[in-house]
Order: C-alpha cells, then sequence, then structure tokens
DNA sequence: TCTGGGGTCCTAGGACCC
DNA sequence: TCTGGGGTCCTAGGACCC
C-alpha cells in the first residue's frame, strides 16, 4: 500500500506566537532574533518579502529595518515551548502515529486514510482555531517528498496550504520538482548543493532521476538515500519515540565579553546546572563532561584562543555538584587569562539510561540514594517555584557576563506574574 | 558596538588484535 | 623486485538539520 506521511509544520513560528499575544504585530514586518539578539531566525512573510534571508546578523540589517519599520523581538523559548505543546498535543489528537520532528514541525503517518487532503485542511483549520498558529501541510510517500510538499504549500497559494503529492499523477508532480532547487531537498545542503551542480543536477526532478550508483559513488549512502526517497520509496522511518539524547550541550554567548576567571566559574556552573536538569528529566547519568571557552572569531584582530577538554567522571552520575567540580576542574585546566571570550559551553557525553548504571566496586550505595533524593527536591522546587529559585552559590547573583535580551516579550502562558490582562 | 544554540549521522584513519 | 589480511573500536571532523 502506498504510504501517506503527512509534515505538519507552523508558519513563520516564533512570530506567530509573538502575535498571539501581540495582536498589533499582525500584518507587520517582525522579525525574531537569536539569543543574544545577535541573527535573524524567525521572519514574517513581510519580512521575508522584504528579501531579508535567515539567519542574518541583525546588526548588519539596521539600515534596512529602519526604512522598512522593521520590528525585532528577543527570543523567548518559555513562550515557544508552550504553544508547541499546544500544537503537538492537538496533532497527535489527529494521529496516534506522530513523530515530533522539531519545535514546529510533526510527522504524521496518515497511511491508510481515504481523504487524505481533506483530512489535512481540518487539521489545518482546527489549529488555527484552537491555537491560533497558521501551518502547512505537506503529504507524500516519504518523508523527503513530505517535506517538499509542505515547501510547495507554503510557496504556492492555490494550494490553500495543503499540498498532497500522493494524490497527484506523476507527470504532475515531476512538473513541481522540476521547479524546485536541488537545495530545497531535505537533507542537500550548501556543500552537496555545489557539488551537484556542478555535475549539473540543479533541480529536485534532476536528482530524482540522477543514476543511483553515481550518487551513491560521488556522495555515499545519505544521499543515495534522499534520491530513493524522492522516487517514493521510504527509507527513513517515523520515530514515534524520541530517543533519549546521547549528548546533552549547554553553551551561551555572553553579553559582553570576559576575561576573568571568576566570570566564566559563574558561567561554567550555570551552563552545567542546565545541562544536569536536561540530564536528570530524561533518567539518564553522563559518565564525561567537556566543557569549552572561545574568543570571539569574528574579530580576527584580536588574538583566538578556543580550548576545549574532555573529563571522565570517576562514576556516571546526574548530581549536579559533582558535574559542577568536574566541570570546574576542565575550565580551571583550559583558562589563560588575557583573552577577551565570547562564549562557554558545556557538554555532557558518555549518556546512559540511570536503570543501567554500571555497578563498581566502591559504590556509596547510601551517597547514591541521597545524591537522588537532593536532585529530585532541587528539581521538584524549581519546577513549581521557578527555574533557579535554589541554585548553587557558584552560579553567582550578579551575572554581568548573562546574554543580551533588549526587546523580550512576556512569559504570557507559563508564569503567573505575566499572564495576558483581558479589560 | 553588534555574528545563536542544540542536536544527529556518517566516514576516514589510527590503534590494536589475532 | 615483491614485507598479510581482516576485523573491531575509538575519535575527529564533516555535513546536515531546525
Amino acid at each position: 500500500m502506498q504510504r501517506s506521511i503527512a509534515l505538519v509544520d507552523c508558519n513563520n513560528f516564533y512570530v506567530s506566537c509573538e502575535r498571539l499575544f501581540q495582536p498589533k504585530l499582525e500584518g507587520k514586518p517582525v522579525v525574531v532574533l537569536s539569543n543574544n539578539d545577535g541573527c535573524v531566525v524567525s521572519r514574517s512573510q513581510e519580512v521575508k518579502d522584504l528579501g531579508l534571508k535567515m539567519g542574518v546578523p541583525w546588526f548588519q540589517m539596521k539600515g534596512l529595518a529602519k526604512r522598512h519599520g522593521i520590528i525585532a523581538l528577543s527570543s523567548n523559548y518559555t513562550l515557544y515551548a508552550d504553544i508547541s505543546n499546544r500544537v503537538m498535543r492537538l496533532l497527535s489528537q489527529y494521529c496516534p502515529d506522530q513523530e515530533i520532528y522539531s519545535i514546529d514541525e510533526s510527522f504524521l503517518d496518515l497511511t491508510g486514510m481515504t481523504d487524505t487532503t481533506q483530512y489535512a485542511q481540518t487539521i489545518r483549520c482546527t489549529i488555527k482555531q484552537c491555537v491560533g498558529i497558521p501551518v502547512c501541510v505537506g503529504i507524500g510517500p516519504s518523508k523527503t517528498l513530505a517535506k517538499l510538499a509542505n515547501h510547495v504549500a507554503k510557496k504556492q497559494k492555490q494550494y490553500h496550504s495543503v499540498c498532497d503529492f500522493n494524490a497527484m499523477t506523476v507527470r504532475i508532480l515531476d512538473n513541481l520538482l522540476a521547479n524546485i532547487d536541488v537545495g530545497e531537498v531535505w537533507g542537500v545542503g550548501r556543500r552537496s548543493t555545489a557539488r551537484l551542480q556542478e555535475m549539473g543536477i540543479t533541480t529536485a526532478l534532476e536528482l530524482k532521476y540522477s543514476p543511483a550508483k553515481r550518487v551513491r559513488a560521488e556522495f555515499g549512502v545519505v544521499m543515495e538515500r534522499i534520491v530513493a526517497e524522492l522516487n517514493g520509496v521510504a527509507c527513513i522511518g517515523l520515530d514515534e519515540i524520541t530517543p533519549p539524547r546521547q549528548q546533552i550541550i549547554c553553551s551561551r554567548s555572553f553579553g559582553m565579553s570576559v576575561s576573568l576567571l571568576d566570570d566564566l566559574e559563574q558561567a561554567v556552573i550555570t551552563y552545567t546546572t542546565r545541562a544536569a536538569e536536561k540530564l536528570r528529566s530524561q533518567q539518564s547519568l553522563a559518565g564525561g563532561i567537556q566543557v569549552y571557552i572561545r574568543t570571539n572569531p569574528h574579530k580576527e584582530s584580536e588574538s583566538q584562543y578556543q580550548p576545549t577538554t574532555l573529563l571522565p567522571l570517576f562514576e556516571h552520575t546526574d548530581d549536579t555538584r559533582l558535574l559542577c567540580r568536574a566541570a570546574l576542574s576542565g575550565l580551571r585546566l583550559i583558562y589563560r587569562s588575557g583573552y577577551a571570550y565570547q562564549k562557554a559551553g558545556v557538554m555532557l557525553t558518555e549518556i546512559i539510561p540511570i536503570v543501567a548504571r554500571p555497578r563498581t566496586l566502591f559504590e556509596d550505595v547510601a551517597a547514591q540514594q541521597k545524591s537522588a533524593s537532593l536532585m529530585a527536591t532541587l528539581d521538584r522546587i524549581n519546577h513549581r517555584m521557578g527555574s533557579g529559585t535554589l541554585q548553587l552559590l557558584g552560579e553567582g547573583v550578579r551575572k554581568s557576563w548573562s546574554m543580551k535580551r533588549e526587546n523580550v516579550s512576556k512569559r504570557y502562558t507559563t508564569e503567573w506574574d505575566e499572564l495576558a490582562v483581558v479589560r
């Protein structure tokens, strides 16, 4: 039986979330910026129409922004995550076979359903009505084709936000593919696009009909799979259960450059604390922790230094205190004075499920239980009273290095003090 | 002045083993 | 002339995604 994979993708997701609570932004050119108000990460249609590209550093755009009255907002991930959860929960009611692919995208397996196009329209209208977020739906026999169908649904108005490749003849489908750049295909990035173009493959259609052997030889198995997927052979399965992370990263650029070890220590403790929370929330333990600091690579005139170090842990743990201790010893190992640091980060590695904790000869079961109950209490209080209510002293209170967010909206749906007020 | 953050998978090459 | 062959594990780096 032909498979029917749908990809539901929220339109301009972060901007749409902001507009939910600030309707005055409707119809205006709006962007949402990355951390530290660095780069453009979400654009309203009005901004896309102006030709402003994704990922561009904001300071380069200020002139253009002023001329067109573009409104720039700092990112508010607490809000976006909550809205995302609402969308995903609603989608799960329409289709139990769901893979949440990213904060604003979900694959649904609609195989066996009779009128998928109509069903997708129903889903789209419900999400708009119940959550307020506009979405587009693409449907195809493979994930890669569902992705492309979604691309078409977004670009071509006549599809009314739903494009169903499975409801088309091959001739019509190929006609569409002939008008899509090869770089738009899921999994074909900048590098591969350039190399494909050199080989004379410039459209999705040309990639679809390119010889599998040659693709395999030139690009490897990944590209070979993409070609198969373009031909309707589903090679990439639907992952309904999110597997636990194999590595957990927490890193941030600073709001200003930092030179003192004291400040870096605060930052590293803060990031390790976050990473440990994520680790515990997926019921895992880490066996190693990597720490890195780095100067600003964009400032070529300044001396550069980007050391990193990996600390193996004595035994696997999820205890914030032990992880911080290791992270700090790593930081002190690599720190050199006299550099202007711009960013620090930690990465938890060798992650295993807590139930698979290796037994060791010298393990102290009583200490493990004590640690577990302390961490559970810590998490409970911070969950209930707000993140950071209880923290290690080393995190610091002032945090002069913390990131810049000049125009951040309220956490309308997750903080009592910041709820929207109806007059 | 001002350039994000968090992930995955694949491959090549080295170390090591029998 | 001619210096084995094959397997595993680990790591670093590349490419890609949102």
